[in-house]
RNA sequence: GGUCCCGUAGCUCAGUGGAUAGAGCAUCUGCCUUCUAAGCAGAUGGUCACAGGUUCGAGUCCUGUCGGGAUCACCA
């Protein structure tokens, strides 16, 4: 036993890529790394199951390709059990897996309900993602993030990684300010209660008037002398009176504005501790919190440890002495301080303003030193869009002229835009697709589709209700996951509550299917214990042990990568391997026992590893559809 | 302008340097008396942005060009 559950734990691609370096030795006397030698899985045209690659070896062997692959055919069919058979095609050595290999193999998987999690490897690592700002409800963007970092975790931690799911929040600042002050100004009063709204989007609603009010006050401002001063004498060569006032704006907002103004004055009472606006602050807060709430249990996840901006937003200071004192850091003479990276193809930067007041950055080295203390993590993942690359690269480059010692363990999982059909999402023009919205949307769809299909009446209301939001939510999360992360993404809400073809249900479906299949051995009391005698593997049999196979070399190349979508596009090709083997081969009404015992067995273990790796991106699979 | 990312079928996306570049959507055509047809099979659809180079072999690696995006704040 202990022979074969080591070389289902090895895989079999490495014991072939060890016996080809093997007969590389023997045959030509030459030294060849095992980890090197390309071995693929067979197209569907040749036969067999895994071919090698044998070009690299023709120089060592002076013979031409065709007569190189046979000699290591038949060496590796004289030496190694697990080689059935093997022919040569133009240069590629095809390789035939013996059944009793593949018999093996399932009974492993089977047995081990943890296939594909790797043993612990010792390391904590913290992932931190989504860390929104407080004055406005979540959004698609939001989505993908959350998404991407749940995901992250789920394939660290079956990876072998310790995790520490983080985010911070940012509960302070102009934007939040923002909210408060138009609520005070023009809310009379009102709350989400009284109003019967989500109370983040209550809060949100107030942060889009202001920028209405904050849009009439410029627009007028345009009109006055002031204005036409300043345009007459700022304005660039070629600028019409639009584009100037449109990048105007900011100044505008700080220099003239009333609202800016007033704005400017809370945040300067909030930093003061102000009794009352810190507690219009918590209040305010708290709703959105509430809120954020309720979307992130409809999301399905949550943290182990929470930061607020309010708490974090003056740390770092002491990293800037002490980054002077080792000379990585240098003062300018008003006082400021900076970091001279141009010789890393960097810029210089600032760390600390000339009034000793913190930047961004402080506060992000002051946070990962905190947090390697904290949390004993020596690795960081930080989930966030690719807007920020620049700041990361600035930030993990100067931990490591600070010499760090989690300083090697930082990463930057980095993703694109989210992008309508249409262009880009814009909050001023509405465009914007809400989270919540989003959710109850891919909800409602599937079970409208599902009422028509009728196939659940028969459950409880409660399964029924949890079966119809995973399937909605399926739809919704393996759309966004299954896109490689730094590519922009195009979201297409019609196709993303699509039932059918490349997405989740699809997949879900497939476990349906299977689920049908293990409950009805459960009531037929059926003996799967003849399934290792069955010796006629067919080809829809065998694509599925192959997939099943590689499932752990997937989660370990998802980890590497940081990228969920390679499990998602895992979990689809191998949905698609068991839909087609259920429409070409009968299971319950196989032609012999072994077969029935066999092919029930293989489609457990499907389910097993399909629902393994749908977790792996948070998605959860229905009992029925 | 500097740096980084992207460019594959009408659309959305796959594709550890390996065989004839694949899926889904859309369009068209078949398959439910049999384990759930949210399924299966087939047809149509490609100058892998362009030009060089490395290699036995390039969608993949290198250089350049073009197109799209991000960023280069004492903002976060």
């Amino acid at each position: 036993m202990r022979f074969i559950r080591f070389n289902f734990m090895a895989s079999i691609i490495s014991t072939l890529q060890k016996a080809v370096a093997a007969s590389v030795l023997s045959l030509y006397n030459d030294n060849t790394d095992a980890a090197k030698v390309q071995v693929n899985t067979t197209p569907p045209d040749f036969t067999g199951d895994y071919s090698v690659v044998v070009f690299p070896f023709v120089k060592i062997s002076k013979k031409a390709p065709d007569a190189t692959a046979s000699e290591i055919g038949a060496y590796l069919q004289e030496n190694v059990p697990e080689v059935k058979g093997w022919n040569v095609v133009k240069g590629f050595l095809n390789l035939e897996i013996a059944d009793s290999y593949w018999n093996n193999f399932l009974s492993g998987l089977l047995a081990d309900a943890d296939y594909g999690r790797q043993p612990r490897n010792g390391h904590r690592l913290m992932v931190e993602y989504s860390s929104p700002n407080t004055n406005k409800p979540l959004h698609m963007g939001h989505i993908r993030n959350i998404l991407l970092g749940w995901s992250c975790t789920r394939i660290m931690e079956a990876a072998g990684y310790d995790v520490v799911k983080t985010q911070i929040i940012n509960d302070r600042g102009v934007a939040i300010c923002k909210s408060m002050l138009s609520w005070l100004k023009f809310s009379e009063g009102k709350t989400p209660e009284s109003e019967g709204i989500k109370s983040d989007h209550f809060v949100g609603d107030w942060y889009v008037l202001f920028e209405q009010k904050s849009k009439e006050e410029y627009e007028q401002w345009q009109q006055t002398e002031d204005a036409r001063k300043q345009y007459a004498s700022r304005k660039k060569e070629e600028q019409s009176e639009k584009e100037f006032f449109k990048d105007y704006k900011n100044k505008w907002f700080n220099d003239y504005s009333v609202l800016g103004a007033e704005v400017r004055e809370m945040l300067l009472k909030w930093e003061n501790h102000d009794p009352e606006t810190v507690a219009l602050w918590k209040k305010m807060n708290g709703w959105v919190y509430k809120g954020f709430e309720q979307t992130y249990s409809d999301l399905g996840v949550d943290f182990d440890k929470l930061y607020y901006e309010s708490d974090t937003y003056l740390l770092g200071k002491d990293i800037v002495d002490e980054g002077l004192d080792k000379n990585v850091f240098y003062r300018k003479d008003d006082g400021s301080v900076w970091i001279d990276l141009t010789d890393a193809g960097l810029d210089n930067k600032v760390v600390l303003r000339a009034d000793g007041t913190s930047v961004y950055i402080t506060q992000d080295l002051g946070t990962a030193r905190m947090r390697y203390r904290e949390l004993g993590c020596d690795q960081f993942v930080y989930v966030v869009a690719d807007e920020q690359n620049y700041h990361f690269q600035v930030l993990f480059e100067t931990l490591k002229r600070l010499g760090e010692p989690y300083a090697e363990g930082l990463h930057h999982l980095s993703y694109g835009l989210v992008e309508l059909p249409t262009g880009r999402m814009k909050t001023r023009e509405g465009t914007v697709v809400d989270a919540d919205d989003i959710i109850a949307e891919v909800v409602r769809l599937a079970t409208e589709q599902s009422s028509e299909r009728g196939e659940i009446d028969g459950i409880s209301p409660e399964e029924k209700t949890q079966n119809l939001k995973r399937v909605g939510m399926g739809a919704l999360k393996f759309f966004i996951i299954k896109v490689q992360p730094k590519k922009k993404m195009i979201f297409n809400p019609e196709e993303s509550v699509d039932l059918q073809g490349q997405t989740g249900p699809y997949i879900q479906y497939s476990y349906v299917r299977i689920n049908g299949l293990m409950q009805r051995v459960e009531r037929e009391q059926v003996d799967l214990s003849c399934a290792h005698a069955y010796a006629n593997i067919q080809a829809q049999e065998k694509e599925l042990l192959v997939a099943l196979q590689d499932y752990p070399n997937i989660v370990a190349l998802a980890a590497r990568e940081y990228d969920p979508s390679q499990i998602a596009n895992y979990c689809y090709a191998l949905a698609k391997s068991y839909h087609r083997f259920w429409h070409d081969l009968s299971i319950f009404n196989a032609d012999t026992a072994e077969a029935k015992a066999f092919r029930l067995s293989l489609s457990k273990a499907t389910g097993q590893v399909l629902k393994s790796g749908m977790n792996l991106l948070g998605i959860e699979m229905p009992t029925r559809m």
